[in-house]
DNA sequence: GAACTAATACTCGATTTCGAGTAATCGAGA
DNA sequence: TCTCGATTACTCGAAATCGAGTATTAGTTC
């Protein structure tokens, strides 16, 4: 998969709404707000304005007309081209069919989460928890009243989506925040004496793998595995 | 929590890297892939370096020795500071306990998911489950060698979150699946009559709100609901 | 009808991001 | 000892990204 000559997922929202009908970029911006796109793909003015341009230098979209309103700048309307349809009809097959690595910061805070004594994790995890509550709740809540209003789910699953994402997040923090407060997760209770060493002691963090039977009581197994310049 | 001077993931790695001790960037990077880092945060060498500049130029790094090897470049060593400490403590802070608005591509696809028909959204998916399958497949293959390595969970948490995640995902594409296939989904049975009488009239889809009991054989209720301007 | 707020419709330029390219050296095998 | 692929260690510039700022008009309230 040939990397896409305009990339950014807004892109793709334009052509999506100038698949419908032609209009000027800010209509695009209102009408994905109205719909709520603007929730599942960010919307950004500056990047809008630019990704219309990109559009139009690849052919994908054409200005069809700019009427000028009073003293107001004047408002070109673009309209999909053949050759946009097509690239719609690609990235959306691309986007449905084939995952993509993605990175969230969660993950990348976690990687680093011995930085951390285990209670002060478990204190910012607790945190996180409850903001992903309320997060869950208000999602519930919009899902609520659509579903009264007989609006169509096909219009709003990727906010169904939304959800099952955060609700896993929410039973995996909640899982962890289990695991270290009672020191199941192995190598926790390692961790907690790595730190109490850290302060009894007053080292670094990498020197405690320089001694371990002093510092954990004990011969660390696995790390004899790992290679020295990665310890 | 004002915007942080670099933005970067790859910024709190570095960070991260050199809390434990100084190194030049290309350390820096092999040792980021040696403990499987680069897994959780994207790792560009591009980024890498302009990521080290502006953490020197910001004084969360400092330059303290440069050493010549031969004709190589010259390697800079970087070390921490203590605004770098700060710094680091703050933003694995802010990445555990406050949850930020993240957009993944699948949600982005879903929105627009009625531009396909119900069968070729579900061809699509179909196909995405096959991969995220083998996805889940690879990383519990890893994760029962760490485990059986004795090698503590502590040190793959994040790895742990990232198969949390994909589950979801595939949970719930599965059921989106089924749910398109026996058209239980509400708004799918009328996904499928919508795109019928799109190639029987040979009409474009937004003209099939203009006449719902044409192309729909009854009246929509939801749609006196939506604001003209958004239909 | 003056003042003010909200909505409309962008613009701009400073960063950031990226990934392909480069160039030296090392090590293993022929 | 020659070669060649892998590893080391970056560089560069084109393109993307962002969000704050601007200027006009419409609507509302006193």
């Amino acid at each position: 998969m040939a990397k896409r000559k305009v990339a950014n997922p807004l892109a793709f929202a334009v052509l999506g709404s100038l698949s419908e009908r032609p209009m000027h970029p800010y209509e695009i911006s209102t009408m994905l707000k109205t719909r709520g796109k603007d929730m599942s793909i960010k919307l950004n003015y500056g990047s809008l304005y630019s990704v219309v341009a990109a559009l139009e230098k690849n052919g994908f979209i054409e200005a069809v007309e700019t009427v000028r309103d009073g003293n107001r700048p004047e408002k070109t309307v673009y309209a999909i081209t053949a050759a946009g349809r097509d690239e719609f009809a690609d990235w959306l097959a691309e986007l449905l069919g084939s995952p993509e690595r993605e990175y969230s910061q969660l993950e990348a805070g976690l990687a680093y989460l011995p930085a951390f004594s285990p209670d002060r994790a478990v204190e910012l995890l607790d945190q996180r928890i409850e903001t992903l509550v309320a997060e869950i709740e208000k999602l519930e809540t919009a899902h609520a009243e659509m579903a009264s209003n007989k609006f169509p789910r096909i219009f709003w699953v990727e906010s169904e989506f939304r959800l099952a994402l955060v609700r896993a997040e929410i039973t995996f923090t909640r899982q962890l925040v289990r695991a270290i407060r009672t020191d199941e997760l192995e190598g926790s209770a390692f961790w907690r004496k790595g730190f109490e060493a850290v302060e009894k002691y007053g080292i670094q963090p990498a020197d405690l793998f320089k001694d371990p039977v002093k510092y954990f009581g004990e011969e660390l197994p696995w790390l004899q595995e790992i290679p020295p310049e990665a310890r």
